[in-house]
DNA sequence: TCTGGGGTCCTAGGACCC
DNA sequence: TCTGGGGTCCTAGGACCC
């Protein structure tokens, strides 16, 4: 990442391992989109000679005129590739691929869309089909990514909007007594967290998985953010006690926080008693 | 393909308000 | 007291991503 900022002032930080970077300003003055593209390809390089030399890493680069582009041609060539999506030849270089290939386009919806008979993203230009019914306000913006169109700008900024913390039993347990020491570890890396981004939660959460794999979430908006691991600990117990979640063992259990506050507040001391 | 851990966004229903 | 229309907030779950 710190390699990127210094090539580019605009770099959006996706995952710990993915960047979208903004190069555009610096080509502004070409008016032949697949020429601006072509020049980014040295820099392209250079950035992958950096990571590779000061971090001993490969990186895979896709170069486009938008996010999704860029996206799809660093998916493209997975490890070490680097791949130019040429503006003027964009929607036939789309057509013969998957529709998997599509960021955000899952199992689930890849399995709705190819029972409507569409496979492909040239199926999904060409078709006809009412989209709404299959990925409801999606549909836009996925026949607009189809012919290679997305207009979504850089997300520059990098709030938290929330943190959890969960475990995974090595056995499935309903031991009140192991449950509660998980929950005191996972309340206290979650108030840690919350510390270090100066962050308070009015929202809190429990996660139970039970040994057949059902997911149950519970949570609870409150009127004052928490922050102490006491506190999260605290409504964490009350959340699972209230809807006995813990009736069936355990397989994973989790604590989460959200509704974040800033909070500048100097964390209170325990007086050692 | 299933499983782990950490996230985001969307949807749908209910409570509540004017 | 019931019904209309519009809106917000909260909750739970699901799809998806790395």
């Amino acid at each position: 990442m710190a390699i990127l900022q210094e090539v580019a002032s605009a770099v959006e930080k996706v995952s710990v391992d993915e960047a979208y970077m903004d190069l555009s300003d610096q080509f502004a003055h070409l008016d032949d989109p697949d020429a601006a593209l072509t020049e980014a390809v040295p820099i392209a390089r250079q950035i992958k000679a950096r990571i590779a030399s000061e971090r001993n890493l490969t990186a895979s680069i896709g170069i486009g005129s938008n996010k999704f582009l860029a996206k799809l041609g660093s998916d493209l060539q997975k490890p070490d590739g680097l791949t130019l999506i040429p503006e003027h030849s964009k929607v036939a270089f789309l057509r013969p691929l998957a529709l998997r290939t599509i960021p955000g386009v899952g199992p689930v919806t890849a399995k709705t869309l190819e029972e409507r008979g569409l496979l492909t993203i040239g199926d999904l230009q060409d078709s006809g089909v009412e989209l709404a019914e299959i990925v409801g306000s999606w549909a836009l913006r996925l026949k607009a990514l189809s012919i290679g169109e997305d207009d979504r700008e850089l997300d520059l900024s990098d709030e938290r909007k929330s943190i959890s913390s969960e475990t995974t039993f090595l056995e499935d347990t309903d031991d009140r007594g192991a449950l509660r020491a998980a929950l005191r570890e996972l309340a206290a890396d979650l108030a840690d967290t919350l510390h270090k981004h100066e962050a308070g939660a009015r929202t809190v959460h429990v996660k139970v998985r039970y040994s057949d794999f059902t997911t149950v979430t519970r949570q609870i908006r409150l009127e004052e953010p928490l922050s102490e691991s006491r506190d999260i600990y605290r409504m964490a117990c009350f959340l699972l006690a209230r809807d006995k979640l813990v009736r069936r063992p355990l397989r994973l259990i989790g604590v989460g926080a959200s509704t974040l506050i800033p909070q500048h507040t100097v964390r209170q001391l325990r007086l050692p008693l």
